[in-house]
DNA sequence: AGAATCCATCGATGCATGTCAATCGGTAAG
DNA sequence: CTTACCGATTGACATGCATCGATGGATTCT
């Protein structure tokens, strides 16, 4: 990208630009703790295995994906808990997780990048 | 959402899912490194300003309107560009900043969320 | 009852990040 | 030339975060 034409201004010059902003501070605290959750390359193939996904996984069927201990996988799972992105359920000794709608339709924005 | 139902395992029982996933793991490294820049409340609303301009933004413009110091937003402003999502050029002792083709897609699709 | 399995939690550790005061380089005005 | 101003950089500090070993609660098998 090019630069564009900059405007003229002298020193002491008043700023004069008129600033605009569509997104209220609220909102830009909410989004950014949604996109924090989805910011970590672990959950984001978490969150991408569990929105393939049409039935819910057991955590015992994901962390063999990973290099990362159990540990850490079930604390990036709590994240995207947290973060409303996933869900999940207990069954015997097992629990199960799967991508809430929410989870999906971020998964499906972020996807869109690049 | 309800939770779906759970299959049926028994101790000891083999994993024997099927995970696909859908997104390389260079992708999710590339992907989250993005999704980072943006994960801030302070550089979504400097992105946002920027975006909503037509023309470049001097930086005396643009702090007036946040609570943080000029370095603080000077080094924001240092991240988003690290990211490709804004240019900068200077004009004498202003500096001024756009947002990019990229930064508008950016902030475009984190808009689409909730 | 006792052993084994699954998974969450805790505590510790090292690294990344947001913030600010102080400073510096560069430019314009006096 | 000296002063004043803009904005980036540096250094310091506190906080947040990813990771792992150890542990604990719950459940199932023997």
């Amino acid at each position: 990208m090019e630069t564009p034409t900059l405007p003229i201004r002298h020193k002491n010059e008043a700023c004069c630009a008129v600033v605009e902003c569509s997104l209220s501070e609220p909102r830009t605290v909410s989004l950014a703790e949604r996109l924090k959750a989805v910011a970590d390359p672990t959950r984001l193939r978490l969150l991408d295995m569990l929105t393939q996904q049409a039935d819910p996984l057991c955590v015992c069927d994901i962390t063999p994906h990973f290099e990362q201990n159990q540990p850490t996988i079930s604390h990036h799972l709590k994240l995207l808990r947290d973060a409303g992105l996933v869900d999940t359920d207990k069954r015997g000794i097992w629990a199960y997780y799967w991508a809430t709608e929410s989870g999906r339709k971020t998964l499906s924005a972020v996807k869109t990048l690049e």
